[in-house]
RNA sequence: GGGCACGUAGCCAAGCUCGGAUAUGGCACAGGCCUCCUAAGCCUGGGAUCAGGGGUUCGAAUCCCCUCGUGCCCGCCA
C-alpha cells in the first residue's frame, strides 16, 4: 500500500468514525459531532462535550467519561479530560506514518492526489505604464504562492496575465513615445525598458491634463484605436510590449512565470465583447440613458450611486467592466474554476462582474482575493505621481542587505557563493513578508519591517532548514544514512513526536489554504515546523546517537527538512542547502 | 452621505469562515546559553479593557446590532 498523501487522514477519519460511534452509544441523534484541535501539546484533537449538555442533561465532564468509554480505538485513545475528550494517536503509529508519507513523497511531500480540476489563476494584470511598485507588490506574490498551493491541492493551474491594454493609459504612454524624446524628461538609471519608458508616460500624463490640445490628440488617437484602425494597434501593441518586456524581467527575478497572457484588446477587436454586450443587452435590468446602456442593479445590494452598472459609453464603445465580463466568460470556457487576486479597489468591480455573469447564464463565480494596498507613510504610491517605491529597488536593497549578512556570518565563503545565498535569503525575506499577512490587511511599507531577517522570517525558516541540509551532508560523508519509517519507535523523545506532529500537518495546511484561497497559513506553517526543528535539534544529537536512533532521527531530519522546503516553495520562497 | 474591509501588548502579526480548555508568535526590553550536528538559533522574564458599547449563548477575540478610528470604493476611467 502506497503511503498515504496525507498521513493525518486515516486517523482523523478513524477518530471521527468511533465518535459518531460514541454519540450514538449515549442515545443521541441528530448531532454530527465536531472534532476540533485541542490546545498544543494537549492531544491531537478533541471534543467538547458541551455541545451535548442539553440534550442528554448532564454535566459536560460526565458525558465526556462515558464518550471516552466508547470511542477510540487501537491507535487512538480517548481521554475525558474536564468538560472534554481528547483523542491521542499512538506515537509509534502516527511517526511511521508521517516518515512513511514525507520520506515517499520527498519534494511533492504537501501534495495532494490529482483532481483533474481546472484552474485559471489570474493575477498581477499591472496596468503596463511603468515599473512594478510596491503598492501593488502583493497582487505577483500572492499570486504566484497562490497558484502553487492550487496546484499542490491536485488541480490543473493556469497562470493567467491580464494585460489591459485598452483606454486612455497606453494610449496616454504611446503619445508620449512618439512625441516625447528621452532627453525631455529626467533620466532613468536602470536600463530596463519600464524604467526607461515610465518618465514619458509621467510627462504624458501632465500634459494630457495642462494642455487641451494634447487632450484632444489623445483622445483622437484613442478614438481611431478602438475603432480599429490597424497602424495605431500596432503602435499601441509595440508599446505594451516593450513595456512589459521590462515587468517581466522583474517578475523572473521574483520567481514568478506567468503561463499566458490575455489581451483586453484582443476580446474587443475579435468580437467576444460585442457578444458579451448583446447577451447582456437582453437583460430586463439593461436600460439606456442619453445613448449609454447600463445595468440597474437595483435590489441587488448594491447600494447607492453604484446601482448603474454602465456597460457602454454614449458612442456606444464599451467600459473596462463590460470587457472584463467577456474576458471572465472566456476563462470559464476553459477552466472549471476561476481565482482572480485584486486591488481591494476592484471590490465594486468583482460585485457587478458576478452580477452580470449570472446575467448571461453563468452560474459559476470566480473566488477573487482582494489584497489591500501597500502604503507609504506619506500616503499611497502612485505610478503617475513618482511616489512610488519599485520592487526592482527593493530586490537590490533586499540582496544587498542579505549579503552583509553572509559576510558577516560566513566570511569563509567564496564571493559567489555569498551572492547566490543573499540572493535566495533576500529576495525570500521579502516574499515571506508579503506572502505572510492576511491580504486584506492595510500595509504600511518600511523598510526594516519589509526587510526582516530573524524572528518570524523567510531566513528563519530557510536557516532551519540549512541547518538540516548541513545534518545530512555530514552524516553522508560519514556513510550513513536516514532510516526506515519503521524505525518510528526509536523516535520518543517529546520535542521529537513534536516535530513529528508539525510535519504531518503540512497536506492538511495545504488543502484548507487552498480551499479558502488563503497564502498566509503556509507562512505561518513554514515558522512551526522551523520552531519545532530547532528545539529537536537542540535536544536531539542526531550523529552522535547509537546507529538506531541515528537512522531515525535522521530520517526525521529529512522528513522536517521536505517540509520547510515544501512550504516555503509553496511561497515561492527557496530553501538553501547552506547559509 | 452610502457600501465593502480592517482594528488583538510600545510596534508587527496569528487565531475569527466552523463559538469551547490559562488568547499564539515575532520585534523591542531585562537576564541566561557557543570545548557538542551552522547563535539568521535556543531558554527564562515582564508586557493584552482582543477599539468601545449592547445583544445572542451554558460559554464570545470568534456570531448579530450600534458607535468610533483607519483603508478602499461609490467615473459614460482602467
Amino acid at each position: 500500500m502506497p503511503p498515504e498523501a496525507d498521513p493525518l487522514e486515516p486517523f482523523r477519519a478513524e477518530v471521527e468514525r468511533s465518535l459518531r460511534a460514541a454519540v450514538a452509544a449515549l442515545g443521541v441523534d441528530g448531532i454530527e459531532p465536531k472534532l476540533a484541535r485541542a490546545p498544543q501539546g494537549m492531544a491531537d484533537f478533541a471534543f467538547a462535550a458541551h455541545a451535548l449538555a442539553a440534550k442528554l442533561r448532564q454535566a459536560p465532564p460526565a458525558i465526556a467519561q462515558q464518550l471516552a468509554q466508547h470511542a477510540g480505538s487501537e491507535r487512538v485513545r480517548a481521554v475525558p479530560e474536564g468538560p472534554y475528550v481528547n483523542f491521542r494517536i499512538d506515537d509509534a503509529a502516527l511517526t511511521e506514518a508521517v516518515l512513511a508519507s514525507a520520506l515517499a513523497r520527498g519534494e511533492h511531500y504537501g501534495d495532494l492526489p490529482k483532481t483533474g480540476q481546472r484552474v485559471i489563476v489570474e493575477h498581477t494584470s499591472a496596468n503596463p505604464t511603468g515599473p512594478f511598485h510596491v503598492g501593488r507588490a502583493r497582487n505577483p506574490i500572492l499570486g504566484d504562492a497562490l497558484a502553487r498551493i492550487v496546484r499542490a491541492a491536485g488541480h490543473d493551474v493556469t497562470t493567467e496575465y491580464y494585460v489591459n491594454d485598452m483606454g486612455k493609459q497606453v494610449i496616454t504612454l504611446t503619445w508620449g513615445l512618439q512625441h516625447l524624446r528621452p532627453e525631455d524628461v529626467p533620466h532613468a538609471e536602470r536600463d530596463k525598458p519600464d524604467h526607461q519608458l515610465v518618465a514619458r508616460y509621467r510627462k504624458a500624463s501632465e500634459l494630457l491634463e495642462r494642455d487641451p490640445v494634447v487632450a484632444q490628440t489623445i483622445q483622437e488617437m484613442l478614438q481611431r484605436y478602438e475603432g480599429g484602425e490597424p497602424s495605431t494597434a500596432q503602435q499601441v501593441k509595440q508599446t505594451v510590449e516593450t513595456m512589459l518586456r521590462g515587468m517581466n524581467a522583474t517578475l523572473e527575478r521574483m520567481g514568478i512565470r506567468i503561463d499566458q497572457y490575455a489581451w483586453e484588446s484582443r476580446y474587443v477587436f475579435n468580437g467576444d465583447v460585442d457578444r458579451t454586450l448583446e447577451k447582456l443587452k437582453q437583460s430586463e435590468r439593461c436600460k439606456e440613458e442619453d445613448g449609454a446602456f447600463y445595468l440597474d442593479l437595483e435590489g441587488l445590494g448594491v447600494a447607492g450611486k453604484s446601482q448603474k452598472f454602465f456597460l457602454t459609453r454614449k458612442d456606444g464603445t464599451t467600459l473596462y467592466t463590460t470587457r472584463d465580463v467577456a474576458y471572465h466568460l472566456d476563462k470559464f470556457r476553459r477552466a472549471d474554476r476561476l481565482v482572480d487576486v485584486l486591488g481591494e479597489d476592484h471590490k465594486l468591480v468583482g460585485q457587478q462582474l458576478g452580477i452580470a455573469l449570472g446575467l448571461v447564464g453563468e452560474t459559476r463565480k470566480p473566488d477573487i482575493v482582494f489584497y489591500a494596498f501597500v502604503n507609504l507613510p506619506e500616503g499611497r504610491m502612485s505610478t503617475r505621481s513618482g511616489r512610488v517605491v519599485y520592487i526592482d529597488d527593493l530586490m537590490d536593497e533586499a540582496e544587498e542587505r542579505a549579503r552583509a549578512e553572509v559576510t558577516k556570518r560566513r566570511p569563509e565563503l567564496g564571493e559567489e557563493e555569498k551572492r547566490a545565498i543573499a540572493r535566495i535569503v533576500g529576495l525570500g525575506a521579502l516574499r515571506f513578508n508579503i506572502a505572510g499577512v492576511q491580504a486584506e490587511k492595510a500595509i504600511t511599507f518600511k523598510w526594516e519591517e519589509a526587510l526582516d531577517f530573524e524572528g518570524a522570517s523567510a531566513p528563519f525558516a530557510q536557516y532551519s532548514h540549512a541547518r538540516a541540509a548541513s545534518i545530512l551532508r555530514k552524516a553522508r560523508e560519514e556513510g550513513h544514512a536516514p532510516g526506515e519509517a519503521k524505525l518510528a519507535g526509536k523516535l520518543a523523545q517529546p520535542n521529537e513526536l513534536a516535530l513529528v506532529r508539525t510535519i504531518a500537518r503540512l497536506p492538511s495546511v495545504v488543502r484548507q489554504s487552498a480551499a479558502d484561497t488563503r497564502v498566509h497559513p503556509l507562512a505561518g506553517y513554514a515558522i512551526e515546523v522551523a520552531n519545532a526543528f530547532n528545539q529537536f535539534y537542540r535536544d536531539s544529537p542526531v550523529l552522535q546517537a547509537e546507529p538506531e536512533v541515528r537512522g531515525a532521527r535522521l530520517a526525521l531530519t529529512l522528513a522536517a527538512k521536505h517540509a520547510l522546503r515544501n512550504s516555503l516553495g509553496l511561497l515561492g520562497v527557496e530553501a538553501p542547502e547552506s547559509m
